[in-house]
DNA sequence: TTGAAAGCGCTACCAA
DNA sequence: TTGGTAGCGCTTTCAA
């Protein structure tokens, strides 16, 4: 018994039980399955048909409710009209805000999309580029996700490490991002200032990191090693997330017993977790420490206290990244450089002037 | 150009750069394609064909990375290992964890999902079943989505209001749930507590309502109905979300000018809201405030303060979700009774007992 | 202005 | 032990 047929609604199914196929209509209106198929699909022969022809086929369209099967569509035409989107971890308010973009542009133009979610596993990572083109997906979208090994469809890849012929990348520029979260604490008088980098494995802790440092350096600070520290990856575990890592961060920095004055996060749920930690072991913030977050999530506003943060627009970016990938696959004029983000500074209640 | 066919890599291609199907293996190997066939699918007749063939079938499929083309199989079998997830909104931590459980059961069972997260718009909730159907979807899961139209695939509904023949339904049990926070409360001392509903077309809102009452009742308490106000719904905007409408709702409350010591949230993203509202108009939680959530999601145990909540297992209700609906799909026995989650109180830092 | 027929890649039935 | 062949539902020449 398959689903499709187990019939109790209206579904694609005749008043007589039987599934309504173009061979189904074609007996019903006396004509031929081709001269349906051409009036439906308004192909260039549909100009010579009769209209009172296609006003009759359209009519049964209705009537019957007739949907084209798109599976037998696909085995001539080659496209299925649905993406795949790769993410870390769908859980995570990160990769949820960019799908929530994604899924927008997507709806808009009739195409679905599967996701999978790889908790960083590597075999998964290597295997569903695979699994996904069995599919027949007609691109893919990779959010923090390395590329292994090429693909044969159009790939944007978004904060990322991806490389390759076929791959668009979308990233937040972060050099001016690092800028911003390192003068806006310099203006406050901090120049103890702890860091956060990303694990090595997201795309954006190199970039931002060269940043930092090299935004310290125009400041003329140095920033010691002892107050960087790297956030630990997502873990085998379900129940673990970054808020997590972001605890655990900041319990070392201050075990480590090194003087600092400011936090600059790697992202926004780490920021929190900070916090977290810091309030936990009596320090105030901002009182006694500043914090920065980065992407500006949007718990990020009602957070105690209110973070400030270094804002990318995740629901653009996830916007632009189907657009992008949409307009490859149609094979439109569209530029393969990387597309860089202008991020924006976001200043809260988490930041204050320096305590001497 | 058909993305398939544009191949710069191995997938799916012969060295001659022939896509890789039965017709080319059968010819390279100078069997049927249906022996071929009969072999891959380990079919009950593959015992009657002789080792040697079957091993060079497979060192061949190996050699040329043979994928059988899932749409045309699809054809005659009818099934496409895909279910569709329907969420209101992909981006709040709700349904995202739902959908992290989800995403789990169904990958070990290879199966894909697609989701449509329709923002409560109610055309489309109507039109997207049809939709997924043409995608030959086997099954469906409403997460807080109510089924307008009957289906002809199993449903499985995750706190929700749909019923139907074919729907099985998962929830929290809301009378539990709803004593567990109310005589935490009780037993802390507080009788003026405000309640947030949830917006009446959420699942869990009236039942959960409803054991409040019962639970005051119980308790001798009258629950003065200028302290209840009615969550709002997620506006047509991609930027709001639940917090707000929890910030806005415990302004509401505030302006009122009734007293109260303690407020029952519908969720811990409300109730996260809430503590900012309180906040930010001179009250502390818990010293003037108590505030329970419901949920528990990953937040609640980093916000300040940390939540005290009513915990619904919401990874695994995904799981669930999705293991109830595989069996209903292949048959399996499997009662259609509502399933009934059991709560579990987690007192943290948002409660405390009242002040007098 | 319309229809017949080939074929997309696969499975399943029936023969050999 | 193996192969031929008829579809699944649709699109697309090519004929009529």
């Amino acid at each position: 018994m398959v689903a499709r047929n187990q019939n109790n609604s209206g579904y694609q199914v005749s008043s007589k039980g039987k599934r309504v196929t173009l061979t189904f209509l074609a007996e019903h209106l006396g004509v031929s399955i081709t001269t349906i198929s051409v009036v439906i699909n308004d192909a260039p022969l549909a100009a010579t048909i009769a209209q009172s022809t296609k006003d009759r086929i359209w009519e049964a369209v209705r009537k019957f409710n007739y949907q084209p099967n798109m599976y037998a569509r696909y085995l001539h035409s080659n496209r299925m009209y649905v993406i795949a989107v790769l993410v870390p971890h769908i859980g995570d308010l990160y990769s949820a805000s960019l799908l929530d973009g994604i899924e927008t542009y997507l709806a808009q133009n009739g195409y679905f999309y599967f996701v999978v979610s790889h908790r960083e596993a590597p075999d998964l990572i290597e295997k569903s580029p695979e699994t996904l083109m069995d599919r027949a997906v007609e691109g893919m979208i990779f959010i923090n996700t390395p590329l292994l090994r090429p693909v044969p469809v159009p790939i944007v890849a978004i904060s990322d490490l991806t490389k390759g012929p076929n791959v668009s990348r979308i990233m937040v520029d972060n050099q001016a991002a690092a800028s911003l979260a390192f003068s806006h604490l310099r203006m406050l008088g901090h120049r103890e200032i702890a860091i956060f980098t990303g694990p090595s494995a997201n795309g954006d802790s190199a970039k931002r990191w060269e940043g930092l440092r090299r935004a310290a350096k125009e400041a003329g600070i140095q920033i010691s090693s002892d107050l960087v520290v790297e956030l630990g990856r997502y873990g085998q575990s379900n129940r673990t997330a970054k808020s997590d890592s972001g605890y655990e961060a900041a319990s070392r920095l201050i075990a480590s017993g090194k003087r600092f004055t400011a936090l600059i996060a790697f992202n926004d749920v780490s920021a929190i977790g900070a916090v977290r930690a810091f309030l936990d072991s009596g320090l105030r913030v901002p009182q006694d420490i500043s914090v920065v977050g980065f992407d500006d999530i949007h718990e990020a506003s009602f957070s105690v206290p209110r973070l400030t943060t270094v804002r990318q627009p995740l629901h653009e970016m996830g916007e632009l990244a189907a657009k992008t990938l949409l307009r490859r696959i149609k094979n439109e004029p569209q530029s393969l450089d990387d597309i860089l983000i202008e991020p924006r500074l976001i200043v809260r209640e988490s930041t204050r002037q320096v305590n001497r």
